[in-house]
Formats: C-alpha cells, structure tokens, sequence
DNA sequence: CTTGACACCTAGTTGTTCTAGGCGTATATG
DNA sequence: CATATACGCCTAGAACAACTAGGTGTCAAG
C-alpha cells in the first residue's frame, strides 16, 4: 500500500552523484535535474536527500566546493570532483559492477 | 578505512531471499550459504540481517515457515513462497531491472 | 572434551533516505 | 501589483535496513 515510485537504491545515491559532478562542476540542484533526465525521470533525486549527501561527499574529501554565479546570474555552490573522489567513483562503479553480476547470477538460478 | 568486503546493496536483500526461496523450500541457515555460493563467495548474509529479513518477510505475508527435519536430523524452520511472495518477487525483480537499467544510463553518460 | 559446524535468535548501534518543513531571490502570470 | 512558481540552498526528525556482537542448544570430529 505504500508509494513505491521510483524509490532510491541505498547506496547508490553517492556515485551517481559523484559520476555526475566528474562531468564537470555543477550545483546541486542541477545535480539532482541531471540524475532525473538522465534517468529518463526514473530517479528523482529529494532534496532532503541531495544536500546531506553533497555534504557528506564533500567532508570526506571527494568533493570540492565553491559559490559562483550561474548562467541566470544566482548565486549558486558549484561542486566538482577531487582527485580521491575521482578514485572513489572509479572504486564505486567497478563495485556496482560486480554487485550487479552477482544479483544476476542468483536472480537467473533456474531451479 | 572502514572494511569494505562483500558489502551488501541495502534494499536487495529480501529480493535474493525471495528468488532462492523460489527454487524450493529452504531453511534460513542454507539461504545464506546458498546465497553465497550462487554469487560466487560474493555475498556474505550476516545472520544478523538474515533472520530479521525473513521474519520481515514472513510478517508480511511473502513467506510461510514451518518447523521440519533437515537431510541431517536436526530441526529447522524451512520457508516457502507464498502467492503474494511470487507476486512481490516478480515486482522486485521487475523493479531491478528498471533500476540497474536507470544506473547504466547515468554511468555511462560520456562527456 | 573441546572445537567447530549447524541452526536459531535479538538488542542496540550506525547510516542512508525520506518527510516536511524553512529561507531568500527572480520571473512569470493573473 | 500581487502572488505563484521555479530556482537554489538548508536541516531536524522519523523510518528502516543492515551490521555488530552478543546469546542458546545440538551434534560430529579430533
């Protein structure tokens, strides 16, 4: 009975993050835009979710931040990717790799 | 720092529960060696996740359980898929696929 | 006789996500 | 002109899954 619409995958949030930003210095709330339309609307990123994770992606160094203006002239805290957390994504997809092989071993064990 | 291996995909859990299941009735004990045997030594369910998942599971009205004799004569709770239990699977699945589809898109947006 | 595999369990901590708010500015729209 | 809507940031608290770290008891092997 509850609202499963595109519900998030636990953990997976902070490398689609990370991917994002590694295309290059973006804020926030475009960050969480990119994800969706990407996504084709299958993510929607909540807010309440988003900046939580910028913060923590950016106290654990993987991320670096700076104000700056955007195109429409907002003020606006663009991120962009360090060198560990260039590493960290690099780390996070060959891990989604082999969790996600490992889902389709079991998920296709036929009998 | 922390100890990265074998780490679980939080949210995926029940599915792989619900899949092995499936293939026939099982106790708790063997669905997670056969989990870890299918996944390569990959997946490691903790007993600490695996018994809550099942009564999670239960509770809800996916599995059925029953006390019998295992191969070795020991008493064990040996779980079944329920109706809704097929139902919810098929829509779990479905969902991953959609899931791990979404993901691709995103990490393998070049430029 | 004691170690390890088998087989079950739970309380408490940790961590991520979501809900549901709040703030302020710019730009449409009625 | 008012006011709604998009932009753009934020946080506190609830919800919930997974893990840590224990516990129980049986049985076989050394």
């Amino acid at each position: 009975m509850t609202e499963d619409r595109s519900e998030f995958l636990k953990g997976t949030l902070d490398m689609l993050i990370l991917k994002i930003v590694a295309l290059g210095p973006i804020h926030g709330y475009a960050i969480s835009q990119r994800i969706q339309q990407i996504s084709r609307d299958f993510f929607q990123v909540q807010q309440g979710s988003l900046y939580p994770a910028l913060h923590r992606l950016e106290n654990r160094g993987w991320l670096g931040a700076e104000w700056r203006a955007t195109d429409t002239g907002r003020e606006a805290k663009f991120y962009s990717l360090t060198k560990k957390g260039r590493h960290q994504l690099e780390a996070e997809m060959a891990n989604w790799e082999r969790i996600s092989d490992a889902v389709a071993l079991i998920l296709r064990t036929a009998e």
